[in-house]
DNA sequence: CGGTATCCGTTCTGATACTG
DNA sequence: CAGTATCAGAACGGATACCG
């Protein structure tokens, strides 16, 4: 296998020694890189797609690759993985003639659905607002001189 | 400016035609790619903790670098500007001699905020667990041959 | 069918230098 | 202080070829 086994020091600079000095954080700065790492594993293009594929019905590898149908094969063996890693998904093989793999959710696989969902909910909803406020930044972004109305003089 | 003014059209592959062949899914196909692509953004290792810092407070350039401390001042900007675009943070340019730029969570980025927060409250209280799971699969790897128990013969 | 290893282009990110 | 522009290296992601 190819990706890396270490979890911690994927890269440089996310663990840097930050103690003591900030006040009113949520996070804290020695967990926050481990956070943040999670997170983004979690947040991962693929993995979210595939851990709500895999709410409440198991599936083939087949299968998945048709239902998300824009992966390749090698983005879909390595998100698995990692979700597999994490303890998020589960592999069963079948040791049959044509090879029969089956991946499912583990309980807590279940629990980060529910999460997530929240947070794919919150998109949802403010998919408008975004968009509106993206054009508004784009009109913006073609107005260089907005022509200051303030009291001249 | 140097990037990209489109939302849509990042990348080829995100919003392929793939209507009307899945049953039980809970996100559209259609809708699905936006909903990724906002998740993407949101998601990203900076853009989140930006968030996180500005809640309840306002920060200037300087002090979000301080407190991110990891981050460049270029990704720094990059994050800063997609935020804003979004409609996520308020940028506040005050006209003085040393320049001086205040940045604040927008009601919309309020709202995005309570939502991550769940997600990182989850990602908090389940590492010991992904930590756990990732010892576990780590220990399987470095077995090649589990030695099969079943009935030889 | 399910997966691995390799090659290669694209994207992301950080370091550096320069501006107002 | 707050950015912008450019460059080089690392990581990501897809296509291909091959294996059990």
């Amino acid at each position: 296998m190819t990706f890396v086994e270490e979890g911690t020091s994927k890269s440089p600079g996310y663990c840097t020694g930050t103690e003591g000095d900030y006040t009113a954080r949520q996070w804290d700065g020695r967990e926050d890189c481990e956070v943040r790492q999670i997170l983004d594993r979690i947040a991962d293009k693929w993995s979210l797609l595939v851990i709500a594929l895999l709410d409440r019905q198991s599936l083939r590898f087949t299968e998945l690759r048709r239902e998300v149908d824009g992966i390749s094969q090698r983005m879909l063996t390595v998100t698995l993985r990692q979700l597999e890693r994490d303890g998020l998904v589960h592999r069963t093989v079948h040791p049959v003639v044509p090879p029969r793999v089956d991946y499912a959710l583990t309980p807590l696989g279940v629990t980060l659905h529910h999460t997530i969902q929240s947070l794919v909910h919150w998109t949802e909803s403010h998919l408008d607002e975004i968009a509106a406020a993206r054009s508004r930044y784009d009109e913006r972004a073609a107005t260089p001189v907005p022509a200051a109305t303030g009291p001249a003089g």
